[in-house]
DNA sequence: TTGACAATTCGAAGATATTCGATATAATAG
DNA sequence: CTATTATATCGAATATCTTCGAATTGTCAA
């Protein structure tokens, strides 16, 4: 993906906390989209835990979860009915680098 | 300025590409605006040869470096008929360092 | 003081982004 | 198989961004 398409994924409020907050998920999300305690968070976080947090309509945030996925800043799985997120740590050093570097 | 307008600001070809160009006027800029050789680059660059380089319209070219400016990406300062912009390195610098830890 | 040049500001058209509710698809539980 | 839950996609309204040409402002030279 190219650093403008990256930027436009970075240039809004609620992508930047979602992104933040799948930085540290124990942290952001100690409990599960339903109010669950211990569950594991080794393949990210899910979309409606995500809704939740962010307050915004339920499409907006899957949209927007796939803004960051086309800019490389997140990856999905799909684990039964359920799609996780994380971050893609190597993207986000990448164009931290780039700034620093190439611009 | 927040995160989120500075990447705002990067959110484009054109201002990404000035940005680019500011950081080595001497290298991108070995004519003045006139074809003049031979002049000093140490106040910035004029936004007439912004202009040419980029090939927008004048009237885009002075908002886009006010949006620049407005993120703290660039400073601007007047001199006489001409206004010259450099580059803000330290702005520059923190918005990577946000992305590297903030994020 | 007037004319030319540099830059900014204004007003508007078209394109893209934001955001929603409704609908569709996918997976699971009964 | 059917109802339920999770997510994705669709269609549309509104807001913001892109970009221009025209008008304005500021500066300098004759």
């Amino acid at each position: 993906m190219e650093p403008v398409d990256i930027f436009k994924a970075l240039a809004n409020e609620s992508r930047l906390k979602i992104l933040k907050w799948l930085g540290d998920p124990e942290r952001y999300f100690p409990d599960g989209p339903n109010g669950e305690k211990h569950h594991s968070m080794t393949l990210g976080v899910c979309v409606g835990a995500l809704q939740k947090k962010t307050g915004l309509s339920q499409s907006t945030v899957s949209h927007y979860l796939l803004i960051l996925q086309k800019a490389g800043l997140v990856v999905a799985s799909r684990q039964g009915q359920w799609t996780y997120y994380k971050r893609n740590e190597k993207s986000l050093k990448g164009i931290s680098k780039y700034l620093k570097e190439e611009i």
